[in-house]
DNA sequence: ATGTTTGCAAATAGTTTGCATCCAG
DNA sequence: CTGGATGCAAACTATTTGCAAACAT
């Protein structure tokens, strides 16, 4: 079964109409190897789908994340957030409120980081990400 | 030293003027156990120091992840990113330029999430989340 | 047929920039 | 005094919402 069958099968299960603009969406994402913005998305479709909005591109990544087709990568298009809590800890993200929270794990603190990645790039920080729903997001 | 002095050293180091508007913004800082937004400082600081502006605010949060004194959190404030890959793994964030690069290792892929965590929460996704600055950031 | 989806336009949100004034050093 | 910092206004970027028309089922 293609990747495009199961696409088709996931919207069907989720009552979802298989348009051209959703298709046109899907492949795009497939064929990217990248951690492209709606806009980026939009400017690629475009070219096969002028027609297409930006709206149109906006609200099907949205349907997309809820279905699980693709993550979201941080930056959350909320507005930016500072931390000042400068001790070593780790983030849990709530999909469904947006709210932060901290937790701390010397385990986790200490983590290698593959050698590769400390040869490549100068870090300044690291930390584990957790993304989910917190008690008040799961009774919604 | 107290705090205060720390981050008063730290400007005198970094050619930065000692602002009545900068003390109370690192004041309210030290006071958060929150991941605050430059419009909840603002809300907040506002109360201490009416006259000052969002834009102040703004900028100065800036300046002060700039030289290290608060971190940013997820949400770098750049529009929101997908991620169409859905295997396991991991991203470096580039401080300087945006980018997000991903890397793989089956070590971090299995680190152990507090139960305590596990329990709070219904986690859908975990990433270690490196910060920092690529090869060609470095350069500038 | 009918209810979802689309595209447009307008609204909203958050942040940045230019510039004149102000103030810390 | 003097250059950096501030506050205001305007510009900008990204996203969301209301609505009529179009389309998938």
């Amino acid at each position: 079964m293609s990747k495009l069958d199961q696409f088709i099968d996931k919207c069907k299960h989720h009552h979802l109409k298989i348009t051209p603009q959703r298709i046109v969406i899907f492949k795009s994402l497939m064929n990217s190897k990248e951690h492209p913005s709606a806009e980026m998305i939009h400017k690629k479709v475009k070219k096969e789908f002028p027609s297409i909005s930006l709206d149109t591109v906006c609200r099907t990544l949205t349907i997309f994340t809820e279905i699980g087709i693709v993550h979201t990568a941080e930056g959350h298009g909320d507005p930016k957030r500072f931390d000042p809590n400068l001790e070593p800890h780790h983030h849990f993200y709530c999909l469904g409120c947006g709210r932060l929270t901290d937790f701390y794990s010397e385990t986790l603190d200490q983590v290698k980081i593959p050698d590769e990645i400390k040869q490549r790039f100068n870090i300044v920080h690291k930390r584990l990400v957790l993304n989910g729903y917190c008690e008040k997001c799961i009774k919604k």
